[in-house]
DNA sequence: TAGTCTTTTTATCATTTGATAAGTGCGGGG
DNA sequence: CCCCGCACTTATCAAATGATAAAAAGACTA
């Protein structure tokens, strides 16, 4: 470990520093589009059928990106605090959602609003650069996601998560984690007992 | 239909230039920039272990993009004529690519250099634009493939496949349409045959 | 502390998929 | 024309997972 830690992040401006050099006039321009809100454990954030407006970033807290079928429910990602997420589709788009996400702990957010993000994608080369940082981790993510869900049995993903996110595990249930897998909440309870 | 026929993407500029406006500067340092190359069926595009440095555009022809585990070989998408593609995690990443690419048939591709791209990107706020929005669009199609593993029994991914990308069935094998959906090629020849 | 609600585990059975092997059909080269 | 290789199908059995129900373990409140 080095002795000089690494500045947490803690904002949505350090954040957006972190990914790209933002000249002070965006900076400012930045900072005075930024909302916050609050929300209680089981609150929901976003609900299914709405156009995702806004572009978060998770001051404190844990929340989840999911979507219903007739009997199940499945988990598109975890967010906890430090990160940004957003309902990509729907915020790119402007369609309505399928997903919807909800607080799983109080949780503190500071949000963007699409039009704003666009104006000053528009306005600042910088600004644009940073969101296209930001759709790189993301789609980073999601083709890790996709390449370990083809390869993967359960108990291998299981074990993965544990290795990658375990701190995660203690503030999450096990019904969740499950809905992540893609599988039940039983196959999970037998995959842990083996 | 509409009588005034969509004029078809057939080119790396066009293609970006049906995402951004490009003003003229731009679009003759990107010209400049571009590459050809000429694949024949079964060749490989990039193999596994290498940093893809090539960000590219499908001219014509049909090439997948994949990777191997112990015993068997998933594939993570097939890209046709008019779709621009690369290795993502590696092209950002500028690591090794677990990846592999491999021309289903003769396949004739432009390319643009990483550190190109990465300059165009630095000098012109709307290749920076046309970039992210290509991201996004990666990441559209990602984030849906997710939320389709997750959901779906392999009966009803091979029939959504059919419905969505039916044209292309007639020209890959069943045994890579098995690798796409995360099954071997004996569960979908048992799902067919239903 | 008892009672109630939620989360997690355990048990049973049906379904899906994988592994393996063998069979079928088709096309190209000798 | 025959043989061989390749792609695909069919058959059999084992392993993994889902659905359902019930039991056990925790957590919270009165």
């Amino acid at each position: 470990m080095n002795r000089i830690e690494q500045a947490k992040v803690v904002n949505f401006l350090d954040f957006a520093a972190s990914l790209t050099k933002l000249e002070d006039e965006a900076k400012e321009a930045l900072t005075s589009k930024l909302h916050t809100k609050q929300y209680d454990k089981g609150e929901l954030i976003l609900e299914t059928g709405t156009v995702c407006n806004q572009i978060y970033f998770v001051e404190s807290g844990l929340l989840k990106t999911f979507f219903y079928t007739d009997t199940r429910e499945f988990i598109m990602r975890f967010f906890s605090e430090g990160n940004m997420f957003t309902v990509l589709d729907s915020f790119l788009t402007r369609q309505p959602s399928t997903y919807a996400v909800l607080a799983l702990e109080p949780t503190h957010i500071t949000y963007l609003n699409y039009a704003d993000l666009d104006q000053l994608c528009a306005r600042y080369h910088s600004m644009e650069t940073f969101f296209r940082k930001l759709l790189s981790m993301a789609a980073l993510n999601m083709m890790d996601r996709i390449g370990n869900t083809l390869e993967e049995k359960a108990q291998v993903a299981y074990h993965r998560f544990l290795k990658e996110h375990g701190k995660l595990l203690q503030r999450i249930s096990l019904a969740d984690l499950a809905s992540y897998l893609g599988i039940t909440q039983v196959s999970l309870s037998r995959i842990r007992s083996l």
